[in-house]
RNA sequence: GCGCCUUUAGCUCAGUCGGUAGAGCAGCGGACUUUUAAUCCGUUGGUCCCGGGUUCGAGUCCCGGAGGGCGCACCA
């Protein structure tokens, strides 16, 4: 029968289909109705029989646990299996003379079958807790073979693509996962116990805004094809929320960015933004420093240090605090001052002596400073203050310094964390900044959005003084997972359709 | 978009100077009533990413292409 597939990989699936095809003529169809009663976990298990010594058994107490069978260890007439749930590995032990007929059953179960098994835990002569089967359902049959039981799925490519498989043999990518969305979950609780709304904006738009970035484009069949654009931001929605008097807002939500994918970069990525009446940048600062440290806690199990890469990062407050435009001088051992980055070929100039591309623009000169004065130390938890406004149409000008912003960006592991400020509520001074926007746009620079005029109108209603912070849910991830690849804390990064 | 690296059995990987494809695991058959990368004996399994070229002969060298990774560019 084996010859009439020839190929290897067919061969080891029709090696299962016969195993299937076994157990269901006795009576034991893995793809039958089956309500299978689980009432524990592996880890709670492991856990309520600690106590037990070196062959002591727990026979009273009968439980029944579900999973998928990783691993199968015959001797003679008993066997032992790994048994894998979601909370981590059991293992099994069945006895011929116990099972009779049915542990012919167990003969005909390959590696990835799912199981719901009944028994009493014990401890074994080698130490391990184990689960003596007294009785078992096969629940659902696995006709692929799996990777390597020892080294798993290493190629990287195969991971993204059937993470479900990375999923079932590398319990690290699983204990990310579950990391993340301890992580989301925490998240909303410490933002929901400060009266927080959660909201939901929508994801097409007409005019996408409130960030630099080209859309994604799409069509509305009901809107007899008009044309959208997939949303970049969730800032002027929740703003628009704030003028509506809800005071308090946030979303968690997929943004969509039509540009590189890298390690820190996918198209589609999550962000949280949150908006509150009556709170400054400084407020801000200090909601921002108490949800980091609440999260680096959350996940350390109460320390205040992370251990990323080779570093050690503190989260401890105060995070440390300097400004936009002292950062830039110090980072140049004093030579750039305020005066030069402040003034368009001033900055020009600075970027020629540091053999940067030229820059289109004298905020992406500013950019492109920082990122290569600045940036590369800004490993421990810092927040960059008092940014030029010319970078920031949607913030608020200082007191007394109108030619900076109420803002800071959140830095960690190089990379960019938070972004707040204190917003602008001022709508003809946001009329004005939109109007330079769309002059930059006119002069062909794409990237900068159209602006959304009804917005203006928004704030002409009266936006309460407010203040709002981004946050990239994903970076974030990464920090307190250690994991140096965006596409390693998304369950499907992008890739391109198979080639 | 550019550069570098990479693609060999289901999985993890070797493959020398260009000489006709290897291992471990998994699978299959067998032994074993406390194993845990179980062990022991036997054994099946290949579009060497794709397409050209050079050569008596290409997994190996050359050209083109595809997928993936990393870096650069882009990403306030």
């Amino acid at each position: 029968m084996d010859e009439e597939f020839g190929k290897s990989e067919a061969a080891l699936v029709a090696a299962r289909r016969e195993s299937l095809a076994a157990l269901r003529s006795r009576g034991r169809d893995p793809f039958a109705q089956t309500r299978f009663s689980v009432d524990a976990t592996a880890a709670e298990l492991n856990a309520r029989y600690g106590f037990l010594e070196i062959g002591q058994h727990a026979e009273t107490e009968n439980w029944n646990v579900a999973g998928r069978v990783m691993s199968i260890r015959t001797a003679g007439k008993t066997m032992f299996v790994d048994l894998h749930d979601r909370t981590g590995r059991l293992q099994l032990y069945v006895r011929k003379d116990e099972l009779g007929e049915t542990f012919a059953d167990w003969e005909d179960l390959d590696r990835g079958d799912v199981v719901g098994v009944s028994g009493f835990m014990f401890r074994s002569k080698k130490g391990d807790l184990t689960l003596h089967v007294k009785s078992f359902a096969v629940l659902s049959k696995s006709l692929m073979p799996l990777p390597d039981k020892w080294h798993g799925l290493q190629d990287v490519e195969k991971r993204y693509r059937q993470r479900y498989v990375d999923l079932i043999v590398n319990a690290g990518v699983r204990d990310t996962m579950i990391l993340r969305s301890k992580i989301v979950s925490e998240m909303r609780r410490f933002i929901d116990a400060q009266g927080f709304y959660e909201c939901e904006t929508p994801t097409l738009l007409h005019v996408a805004g409130g960030a630099s970035a080209r859309p994604f484009l799409t069509s509305v069949n009901a809107l007899s094809g008009e044309e959208m654009q997939l949303r970049i931001a969730t800032e002027l929605n929740l703003k628009r929320l704030i003028v509506g008097g809800l005071e308090r807002v946030y979303e968690i939500g997929r943004i969509f960015r039509n540009e590189g994918i890298d390690t820190t970069h996918n198209p589609e990525f999550t962000m949280l933004e949150l908006y509150a009446a009556y709170w400054d940048v400084h407020d801000m600062m200090d909601f921002n420093e108490a949800l980091i440290n609440d999260l680096v806690q959350v996940v350390t199990g109460g320390a205040e240090e992370l251990l990323v890469g080779e570093q050690t990062i503190s989260f401890a407050r105060p995070f440390r605090r300097v400004a936009y435009l002292d950062a830039m001088r110090d980072g140049s051992g004093g030579k750039y001052t305020r005066e030069q980055l402040l003034d368009p070929s001033g900055a020009a100039k600075i970027v020629e002596e540091l053999g940067l591309p030229k820059s289109p623009t004298h905020g992406h000169a500013l950019d492109k400073i920082f990122e290569r004065l600045v940036e590369p130390a800004l490993v421990q938890p810092t927040f960059v203050t008092d940014y030029p406004v010319i970078i920031s149409p949607l913030a608020k000008r200082k007191a007394g310094d109108p030619e900076l912003v109420d803002r800071y960006e959140l830095f960690c592991n190089r990379m960019e964390i938070s972004n707040a400020f204190t917003e602008l509520n001022d709508p003809d001074d946001q009329r004005g900044r939109f109007e330079a926007q769309a002059r930059e746009r006119a002069a062909g620079d794409e990237e900068v959005p159209q602006p959304d005029w009804d917005f203006v109108r928004a704030l002409e209603y009266g936006m309460p003084p407010t203040a709002g912070i981004g946050i990239g849910v994903d970076r974030l991830v990464m920090l307190l997972t250690n994991n140096v690849s965006i596409r390693d804390v998304l369950l499907f990064p992008l890739q391109r359709q198979h080639g």
